[in-house]
DNA sequence: ATGAAAGCGCTAACAA
DNA sequence: TTGTTAGCGCTTTCAT
């Protein structure tokens, strides 16, 4: 069943009902009709593959995505699949742990531009995409690169926010965990919580690095116990580690926030399901994929080569896991 | 660039550079060398949208996904995109938030098959997809389907078992907090859970019906330990319940295991890593995987009609968040 | 406003 | 073993 069905149902010729499927003005509304009913009647629907072929365009944009076990991943993915949605594009969703040759999206000819959210292999991923010449962006990456646009939150300014808001609750011994040291983000969530403490003529009172997981912010926080070396303030990298370490305080009895406050970082959705629901600083998760999707199509449309680097302002979220600092 | 470019190149014809391209045995080596050779020049990449036009397959599989914060369909899925890139297709994952009919990849020629997890609107779905005569399968579905392979776990099994597990420990006082009891898996958990509990000749201690979240397992067993009715042992319909159990129970001086056993159910990945780490059922996401794929590719493959339901054994985590009942 | 003809890039049928 | 020809289903000139 195809054009030519619809074509012959309807007494027009093909190119007719293809306007009508393109609505193009130039059709006598008698016309249109009689086409539109011949499509119901079928129940056709145009061959994508053909479209595809003869425009040169898929509708598809691709997004490699290396898990789906996050909050803040599914906050992104769900704003940029319903944008796309708007502007008549299909989001394809890849999950990326394949050998980036591999990527069956990235092919000029299946997307029509990738969005890569958290890429691992980063600078492999953009050389491989310039080389395909696939317009596309980066979210919550890395690196800069020349000529492609990117969205990133400032990590910098919610290492600050986090540290600064423990300092005016009177905490001096702010200590920080953060995630492992090989990310960008974690460094400027580190370098934003030095200046704050800098800025308050204070030093930071110990930091550690470990992975993003429950138990490493648990070990961290039970090796510190041990060491009888406590903080009365902890701004932890992320909120799994947040909870490992309010998880070990409470074990030796130790209160967040009565003894000690607690920051997180994410706003992950079950985090905020636990008491006390933990104090963060959320990613503006929603601006970036807008501002993402935005990007793309601009770069896709050939319109202006848009910023390299969008910086998003974070959200502090200040909620049960901090207090002012006990008089002793 | 396209496949006339590599032909001129090599010196030989379109037909022989198609030929090399799918790997047809009648081209002899010294010109599948010269093509191959012309490929690799040229980094010619065959047009998907033409070969999927002529071919009436794209190779792409589509999977519509409800939810990616979470450990179960994260494993599911690692599982399945890994599966079928063995097999030469490659996995669409979508986001299904939209009207059905609105659906992308609910379309024959843009994919050769679609694997359903979980899915929210299953009869809708299901009619639609029978209507439209793609080939598709139902993961960790909750209804029966003429003509539609289907694999579930089972949940009667997981409950039985948890419960089982419990009794075995010595107790007799053991509630149940299920999950939003418009499931079929929640239905049948605790459907287990009362036989369990039969067959020892116990009744249950209570029963009650909540959301899959932390915070509804912490204010079930709140409301439990103010109305002082706490029995020795839950079983939570999954991990996020149980989570928010004890977390309930240790604020209030009720610790698990010692005083109060707890079973989960799902095995989320950041549960395993708090402590006492949650004993619980696990679902075998790796073989729904597996299964869901060989299902589906017979059904593209037009082999036997496969089975119309697969129900597999769930698998009993014993871990740290259960023990003998104390003697009083 | 409408249609005939050409062509998007590829593969399959048939011939040589 | 290789190549010629036709055609997948659609859109886009270019006439009319």
């Amino acid at each position: 069943m195809n054009i030519h069905d619809v074509a012959k149902k309807s007494g027009l010729s093909v190119v007719t009902v293809s306007r009508v499927l393109n609505n193009s003005p130039s059709v006598r509304e008698v016309n249109r009709q009689k086409v539109l009913k011949a499509i119901e009647e079928l129940n056709y629907q145009p061959n994508s593959a053909a479209r595809s072929l003869v425009r040169g365009k898929t509708g598809v944009i691709g997004m490699s995505i290396t898990n789906f076990n996050d909050s803040f991943y599914d906050r992104v993915i769900r704003v940029v699949n319903r944008k796309l949605a708007e502007q008549g594009y299909f989001l394809a969703l890849s999950i990326a742990e394949n050998e980036v040759e591999d990527n069956f999206l990235f092919q000029r000819d299946r997307v029509d531009g990738i969005i890569l959210l958290s890429p691992l292999r980063e600078n492999e991923y953009v050389v491989e995409l310039k080389r395909k010449n696939i317009p596309f962006v980066l979210l919550d990456n890395q690196f800069q690169h020349e000529d492609v646009p990117s969205v990133v939150v400032d990590n910098y300014q919610g290492g600050y926010e986090a540290t600064r808001h423990l300092i005016d609750l009177g905490h001096t011994q702010i200590a920080h965990i953060g995630g492992p040291s090989v990310f960008l983000s974690v460094e400027e969530r580190k370098r934003g919580y030095v200046q704050a403490l800098n800025e308050a003529g204070l030093t930071p009172f110990g930091m550690e690095f470990c992975g993003f997981t429950v138990s490493s912010g648990y070990e961290v926080a039970k090796r510190w116990i041990r060491e009888d070396k406590l903080p009365t303030a902890i701004f932890s990298g992320d909120d799994f580690i947040a909870l490992g370490v309010v998880q070990a305080l409470r074990e030796e009895g130790i209160l967040v926030p009565h003894d000690i406050s607690v920051v997180g970082f994410d706003d992950q959705q079950f985090v905020g399901e636990f008491f006390p629901r933990l104090t963060t600083v959320r990613q503006p998760e929603a601006q970036m994929g807008s501002i993402g999707v935005d990007l793309l199509l601009q770069l896709i449309n050939g319109e202006v080569m848009p910023a390299a680097v969008t910086k998003l302002a974070p959200q502090f979220l200040v909620r049960e896991s901090t207090a002012p600092v006990r008089q002793t």
